[in-house]
DNA sequence: CTTGCGGTGTTAACGGTGTCAACACTAAGT
DNA sequence: ACTTAGTGTTGACACCGTTAACACCGCAAG
């Protein structure tokens, strides 16, 4: 195949325009689309560029580095994994926990890369990434926020719901993690059954404080 | 250079050779030196071939490519992680399972960068890598089999020992990652208490089927 | 209206990386 | 001694992250 330098006419959102109008929004976009269809190694900054129609070297303008970009896209996911959960949440008092696990490991499996994305190596260090320390953050208060309505309701026995959020969420982020490796399918039959499982154990055990 | 003939050579390593003797090995252990000295943005093939004396290219007349190496390490790291399991179960029947869950959080937290990579989206694909799947699964395994003693010992309640391992593994991994991305050390005070809380709410859990 | 200026996009380049083909050297078997 | 397979080397290609220098747009000040 020849070389890819030939030129390709840029598509501007807005015809008459120099400038882009949006170009952060639309990189990350770009960029979560590409994950989505193309996995982690085609995460690509030129790429990512390429895709929204703008120089490679554009980018630069609003992303300090390439893990920047990598880190807007992570965040925008646990953005969208907190809906998720919110929906799942109005679904009732006793099965809420049960019914937000559910939802937690559906979007993993639906959204693959970017979930790997979220929890990888490139945004590992989140002491320098603060917007998205933050917004993990939320999603753990909320799991907290859910197990303190629990114990309310005396499903769930006393202690620190902030621990217990930790260990609940630490519970399904590694089930999520082991089968998307595909290192617990020919063990444990589905998925459905490891969460299955892990809640009852889960809920028998703060239950028993 | 000199023509020194050796009497016997058994494979081993010979400095004065054209020949390395155990590129392949020694490649592995560059890879794992490099990975804890510089971190995961550094394992390059390049750096390795450097660091082991050798071409830039050598490297892919043992590895199909990156991925190769970076399993290959990976694989190193769980069979040293199943070690390290192994000597933690000696320590007594009764806390045997805390023992073990303690050196799998420490082996994590001392080796962290490895731990990273045996986990990371890189060496993802397990399918394609048959002697990497079959190292954690038996570390799974190994897991398994001490639910079952205690089972025997009446320590925990009857159930399928794999489901309860997979799940066991999995509040491990999770604990670790999230402790690893520093996202539960200011909500939960430090790993010992997580440990603890999610061994005490396993063991409940598990005993209460 | 002209002029200047800051924000944004472009071009061109540098060094580094994964990968491959062609070549070179060595060990070992015939 | 000749051949051959295995292993290391050289050189090249395309791509990547990043940066500097430049070009263009919109807008405010004069």
């Amino acid at each position: 195949m020849p070389r890819r330098t030939s030129a390709k006419p840029p598509k501007r959102k807005r015809p008459n325009s120099y400038h882009h109008g949006d170009l952060k929004a639309a990189l990350v976009a770009c960029a979560t689309d590409i994950l989505r269809k193309a996995g982690p190694s085609a995460l690509t900054l030129r790429a990512v560029a390429r895709a929204a129609g703008v120089s490679e070297a554009a980018p630069y303008r609003h992303f300090a580095d390439r893990r920047e970009l990598v880190a807007a896209v992570a965040e925008a996911g646990f953005e969208r994994l907190g809906q998720a959960m919110g929906a799942a949440m109005q679904q009732g008092s006793r099965g809420g926990l049960r019914a937000v696990a559910e939802a937690y490991v559906r979007f993993a499996h639906e959204n693959e890369a970017e979930y790997r994305v979220m929890f990888g190596p490139e945004v590992a260090n989140t002491a320098h990434l603060p917007a998205l320390r933050e917004t993990a953050r939320s999603v753990l208060a909320f799991v907290a926020q859910g197990i303190g309505k629990l114990q309310q309701a005396g499903l769930v026995g006393p202690g620190d719901p902030g621990l217990m959020a930790v260990v609940t969420w630490a519970q399904l982020h590694g089930l999520v993690m082991l089968s998307l490796d595909g290192q617990s399918t020919k063990v444990a039959p589905s998925i459905e059954a490891q969460v299955q499982e892990a809640t009852r154990i889960m809920m028998f055990g703060m239950a028993a404080r």
